[in-house]
DNA sequence: GAGGAGATCGTCT
DNA sequence: GACGATCTCCTCT
């Protein structure tokens, strides 16, 4: 694949600082899995910040727990978790060590890996139509199908380092700029919703929900 | 195209 | 026992 051949792993400084900066940082980056049967690889065009003690909205809130304790570790480690009975979403844990904030990875743009992408979603590969962004779209877009898509549970990832160059799963730049970033409160949450969290590339298709 | 409700289960109270 | 950082299907327009 053309689009990996020049890539930078990103370090575990690069998530060792605020969310906020992380989210909007993480942009445009690949997000990239190794499997037997190739890369899946996917562009990060949309992302959701979780602050720490002072967030309401976020799993950290009311302190350290079985479930969340990741959060509170180390920079760069994957934090999955099961939702609404049906669905993974994965974060990345920021900020040093004992300190809590992570980021949500809410919508992916589909680069490297599209039919296995395709049938880790269920979805057979001749119902895609690769010219057509609204039939890509239905891949990775969204916290629990782009999980799907890259084959993210909380048995095989939680806890997982994705700045190792010994893990299945890292994040690393292909020098994609990106022109403008559109910021927007969080989407499904009630607790601490007005707060502007959420960062996606302006203007791209591949966003999740509405994008203003 | 938009809006509403059900599915389904791990986690915390 | 209640609820949730979601998705999909179904209905109505």
């Amino acid at each position: 694949m053309n689009a990996l051949s020049r890539t930078t792993p990103l370090k575990t400084q690069f998530f060792n600082r605020d969310p906020r900066r992380v989210a909007r940082a993480l942009l445009g980056k690949l997000l990239v899995r190794k499997t037997p049967h190739g890369l899946l690889a996917g562009r990060i065009v949309e992302t959701e910040a979780y602050l720490g003690s002072d967030d309401a909205a976020a799993h950290s809130a009311a302190g350290k727990t079985a479930r969340n304790f990741v959060l509170f570790g180390p920079p760069g480690i994957a934090y999955v978790y099961f939702i609404y009975g049906n669905h993974y979403c994965l974060n990345v844990s920021c900020l040093p060590d004992g300190v809590a904030g992570g980021v949500l990875f809410r919508a992916l743009e589909p680069v490297a890996g599209i039919e296995q992408m395709a049938a880790a979603r269920g979805i057979k590969v001749d119902e895609i139509d690769l010219a057509k962004v609204s039939s890509l779209k239905k891949l990775s877009s969204g916290p629990g199908r782009m999980a799907a898509a890259l084959g993210v549970t909380r048995v095989r990832d939680n806890e997982k380092s994705l700045v190792s160059a010994r893990s299945d799963l890292r994040i690393v730049d292909d020098g994609y700029r990106v022109r403008r970033v559109t910021v927007t409160p969080r989407i499904g949450i009630v607790k601490s919703a007005e707060h502007p969290l959420r960062y996606f590339i302006a203007g791209n298709p591949f966003v999740s929900g509405r994008s203003l």
